[in-house]
DNA sequence: GATGTAAAGTGAGTATAATCAGTTTTGACT
DNA sequence: AGTCAAAACTGATTATACTCACTTTACATC
């Protein structure tokens, strides 16, 4: 009712502006949006290089180009940075296992499969995983919260689909939920508490195989 | 072999010095102990009264009246002070709980009972229970390990007891895991992600129906 | 008791995550 | 163009976990 602007209204448009528009994202919004994504970036990058304790928000914000104050205007914290950095990483991750679920007889085998998977993501950069993991325990903000979320439920979605497609199974949200807290168990022991991986997911074998299979096991 | 004393043996005793012996603690070591005690007790105080954030180390050492050096001599850190002051009392709230193992009719709603049981002890303390959560998920020194290590054998063993009375279960060690698995998943989306309790808990409580009734629930 | 030395203790100092009072930029309206 | 308010930005400053060069204490040996 009032935002509207046919084709012919840059009544007060600046000449170089045109092919911008007045409505939708604005300026202010894009240039907020790039500079977080450089932020992002330039923590992505020192995480990686030299790990998160020996990288100092000082040094974050001089990659990025930006004053110390501003970087805390778009993470709460430097923790919060850690999850702004992985969030959408994990996410496509994610959303790529599940898009190519494995063609395994069992659903426990197709279970494990994905758990592995993921693992396999978390291997190639344990020392960051650990930190994620204590990280994500507690979501201090909001928004991280909100991060977390969409996260877990594209697990989930994922998760229940492949259970749900198996007829056997009477409950599919609740095998799901115990699935992943048995997959979550694991990680810990193997990245937490230090345990050989390959212990860990022969463990997680079991337990998926007893969580669908019932508990008389496979004879 | 060689530590042998025999009763008469005290060659190069000083005078005052008879019933404490040579051996064995020494006023050294047991003036550290106590000093420990206090530094733990002072923590305690402290972290109950206001938070574990808002507590500084300086308060503590004023508190246990020694220097703020002095500190770090005994707890690597302030998160390992907050392992130092729950470790006792976990584990022993852990042991009562299950040197009183509840009566209840069937397995799963005795796992059931005992998690309650264990989420009511944090629940007296949901803040600090929820820092523990987070600072147990990763321990940093060997030190830590193996106090968390104690409590978790402390629960594997009074759950995987639990199970194997119960005739019908055919691994008992696979199933205690499972089932601790699904409590501190439980546990972390009521403190960690802020779920409601009761939500949490009537999830575990399918969740462990199934675990050990099989998948075709109870029908 | 005197002496040497290793353990225990100390608090001023350091490093750095996070803040905040002040400055600059943006963009709507005239 | 000129004006204004709000949003974005800034880096000097603050608070505090942790360190380290030095002092004190405990105790074995003479």
């Amino acid at each position: 009712m009032e935002r509207e602007s046919g084709d012919g209204a840059q009544i007060g448009m600046m000449p170089g502006e045109a092919d911008t528009g007045l409505a939708a994202p604005g300026r202010r919004e894009r240039n907020k949006l790039a500079k977080r994504a450089r932020i992002v970036a330039a923590a992505r990058d020192l995480f990686r290089r030299q790990g998160f304790a020996d990288t100092t928000t000082q040094q974050i914000a001089d990659a990025a180009d930006i004053g110390t104050g501003t970087l805390f205007l778009y993470a709460r914290s430097k923790e919060d940075l850690l999850v702004m950095v992985f969030r959408d990483e994990m996410l496509e991750t994610v959303r790529a296992i599940f898009a190519d679920p494995p063609r395994l007889a069992s659903l426990d085998a197709r279970l494990l499969a994905v758990f592995n998977r993921m693992a396999d993501y978390h291997a190639d950069d344990p020392d960051l995983a650990r930190l994620l993991l204590k990280e994500l325990v507690v979501p201090r903000s909001e928004a991280r919260r909100s991060d977390v979320d969409e996260l877990m439920d594209a697990i989930y979605d994922g998760l229940t689909a492949m259970i749900a497609a198996a007829p056997q199974v009477r409950n599919p949200a609740i095998v799901a939920r115990s699935a992943f807290a048995l997959y979550y168990f694991a990680l810990l022991s193997w990245l937490g508490a230090g345990q050989d991986r390959g212990w860990c997911m022969r463990l997680l074998r079991e337990q998926l195989s007893h969580l669908i299979n019932g508990n008389g096991a496979d004879d």
